[in-house]
RNA sequence: GCUACUGUGGCUCAGUCGGUAGAGCAGCUGAUUCGUAAUCAGCAGGUCGCCGGUUCAAGUCCGGCCAGUAGCUCCA
């Protein structure tokens, strides 16, 4: 980067650098007003900032109006910002009405420097670095977006503090720009849009977290759940089926009952010992275990791969719900092998592999990355199970598959599993937001726990590794995502209806009605328009709804033998022979193209 | 679970100071038979999320619950 591009938006440094010091004219601007509320934190994220409040009332839309009225009086007031040190007992003392300041001081190392930006008469902790003056936020350049409950210190046992966001550019236009691109996204959004094209819905009645699938979004999730449980039996897996629910002995052999209890749907009084009580399943992992113990197993058996369309259960707290993304019945593309060592790498391989085909197949591997999960050695035994050894053995071995790969990836602490680390794919949405699509987890101690074992070339008994994985992830959050990936119009292959057939006059109908069966006897789902409405009406629809070809049939096609062809992208395809349309809508589904 | 906000026909929304609900689209019926993004007319559709309270009177005010949204915490 050039010397002069050093102080452009373009250096993610500088952008850091200016929202923080927004940040900071924010919460000037909130003490200005209302001396009384207490300061938090305030850093610059990924996108803008946040300072976290503690006040006496609930900050509404006019709150942030005059928040933002009176940072733009700060900008214009060009207040130059400068750095300080303090002993700590000076801190203390300069912080002493900011009990959260007070906090973060004293958990600051005995030796370590404790800075301060003053800007005018506010000064807060911080390390900076900064802007040299306010003058160089733009005044009309940033905009307070939101304002919600935040945790103090990320704590749910600890105060709800209020957090007010922001973001903010060099100028008017950018910003108009961002908040254009944003409003843009919402337009996508999954629960709006599903819901309008009729891919889901949900019932009061029903439940939080338990959307029913219309018949369009059940097509769609009964064509990739085909294409998944194919695509599984040609790499070697073998399919399970196995049930939805078990006596709490099974989950108590997991260790899911103490690990997990709170997120089971439980069936009965777990403290009657008198009665059995059951519990839905939220993983799948200790039923497909039974399939591998059905008899004893030899080195030669190994790998086993077993795969199973698996819908789990899980009580989610209530304020985590969210369309597709999270809920409380959901399925999955579950999986586990069980293995020898020296197969971990070569099937952890696999696993990825196919992961990625499949992403890549829907059009999501673009927006994916990769986060190497591992455990927080300082909750061992609370969270995890298993010795530091067999955590460090497992998560060594992980990191050099990983790094033969050649795989780019970040670190997540505290991010795995109770029974061993994850690699998960992490796929990003058009907000920009973050959630797991697809995990490859390395297990080595479920099998111990559920006494599986194989008898080596050696003839001696040995506990194998288990890998559990997901090659699609949750079909619903899968959905979701590609919903909001295409806006609606998902690639042809995946579509509900792919194709309608629609007649000029009543002239036409017995001739399109032939044309829908057979299109459909091919296996091309397509649906007729029969409506006594206009060709333009029935375009219009057609449009809106998604459908990728819409076959136009008038008297001139009738005497042709042809159809005109239209797509959803406008394209005039001209007049084509139904075999010939056929041919290439066939040609465009097996090939699961992208294009239409 | 926590904080804040929201809930009016299938959808999008209006409804004044508390006086018993209104539109567009969709739907239905009829007319229209039309060549690539909205034909015309008529009809029907609502216990204002649910339960309770205040009041002569509640869509409107208050409380509880349910559901949704943003974020936090948790997670696929």
């Amino acid at each position: 980067m050039s010397e002069e591009n050093l102080y452009t938006f373009e250096n993610p440094e500088y952008r850091k650098t200016y929202w923080h010091t927004c940040s900071h004219i924010m919460a000037q601007a909130v003490k200005r007003l209302w001396p009384e509320v207490l300061l938090a934190i305030g850093p610059a994220i990924d996108e803008g900032w946040y300072y976290d409040f503690d006040a006496p009332f609930s900050f509404t839309p006019e709150h942030l109006e005059k928040i933002e009225a009176e940072m733009k009086k700060i900008c214009k007031e060009r207040i130059r910002l400068e750095r300080s040190e303090k002993p700590r007992a000076d801190a203390l003392a300069f912080m002493h009405s900011e009990p959260y300041k007070v906090e973060l001081i004293e958990d600051l190392p005995v030796d370590a420097v404790i800075s301060f930006y003053t800007q005018g008469e506010f000064t807060d902790l911080c390390a900076g670095p900064h802007l040299d003056h306010t003058g160089r936020v733009k005044h009309n350049g940033f905009k307070l977006t939101k304002s919600c409950g935040a945790y103090w210190r990320g704590d749910s046992n600890r105060k709800m503090l209020q957090r007010i966001y922001g973001i903010g550019f060099p100028s008017k236009e950018e910003l108009d720009a961002y908040l254009e691109k944003q409003a843009e996204a919402l337009k996508r959004d999954h629960n709006k849009l599903g819901r309008e094209l009729e891919f889901f819905t949900t019932v009061e009645e029903i439940g939080q977290g338990l959307p029913i699938l219309l018949p369009k979004g059940a097509r769609v999730i009964q064509t990739l759940q085909r294409w998944i449980e194919d695509e599984e039996q040609k790499r070697g897996y073998l399919l399970t089926k196995t049930p939805l629910m078990a006596k709490s002995d099974l989950y108590k052999i997991s260790g899911h009952w103490d690990h997990y209890l709170d997120g089971m749907f439980v069936l009965g009084d777990p403290t009657d010992e008198t009665k059995e009580c059951f519990a839905l399943r939220p993983m799948t992992c200790p039923f497909q275990y039974q399939v591998y113990l059905n008899r004893a197993r030899s080195y030669r058996d190994l790998p086993m791969r077993l795969g199973e369309t698996s819908t789990l259960f899980r009580n989610e707290d209530s304020g985590e719900m969210h369309g597709l993304i999270r809920v409380r019945q959901f399925t999955i593309s579950e999986g586990h092998l069980v293995l020898r060592p020296d197969q971990l790498e070569e099937e952890f391989k696999g696993c990825l592999e196919l992961a990625k085909y499949v992403l890549d197949t829907v059009g999501m591997l673009e927006n994916c990355s990769f986060r190497f999960s591992q455990w927080d050695p300082a909750r061992a035994g609370i969270k995890y199970e298993g010795t530091a050894e067999q955590w460090e053995e497992a998560q060594s071995v992980m990191k050099t598959i990983l790094d033969n790969l050649g795989l780019e990836y970040e670190i997540g602490i505290d991010e795995a599993a109770f029974y061993g680390p994850k690699l998960d794919i992490q796929y990003k949405n058009v907000f920009g937001k973050e959630d797991t699509i697809v995990t490859i987890q390395i297990d080595m101690l479920l099998a111990q726990k559920f006494g599986m074992e194989y008898t080596d070339a050696d003839g001696q008994k040995k506990t194998p590794y288990i890998i559990h994985r997901t090659s699609l992830g949750c079909y619903e959050r899968t959905l979701a995502y590609l919903i909001e990936r295409y806006a609606g119009a998902l690639p042809l292959w995946m579509m509900p209806t792919q194709v309608r057939v629609m007649p000029i006059t009543d002239r036409a109908h017995q001739y399109c009605k032939d044309l829908v069966q057979q299109l459909e006897n091919t296996g091309i789902h397509t649906e007729g328009d029969y409506r006594s409405e206009k060709l333009g009406y029935k375009i219009r629809e057609a449009q809106l709804q998604k459908i990728p070809y819409m076959l136009v049939v008038g008297d001139r096609d009738m005497e042709n033998g042809t159809v005109s062809v239209r797509t959803r992208k406008g394209d005039d395809l001209g007049a084509m022979t139904p075999a010939e349309f056929t041919a290439k809508c066939l040609m465009e589904i097996a090939t699961k193209s992208k294009e239409i």
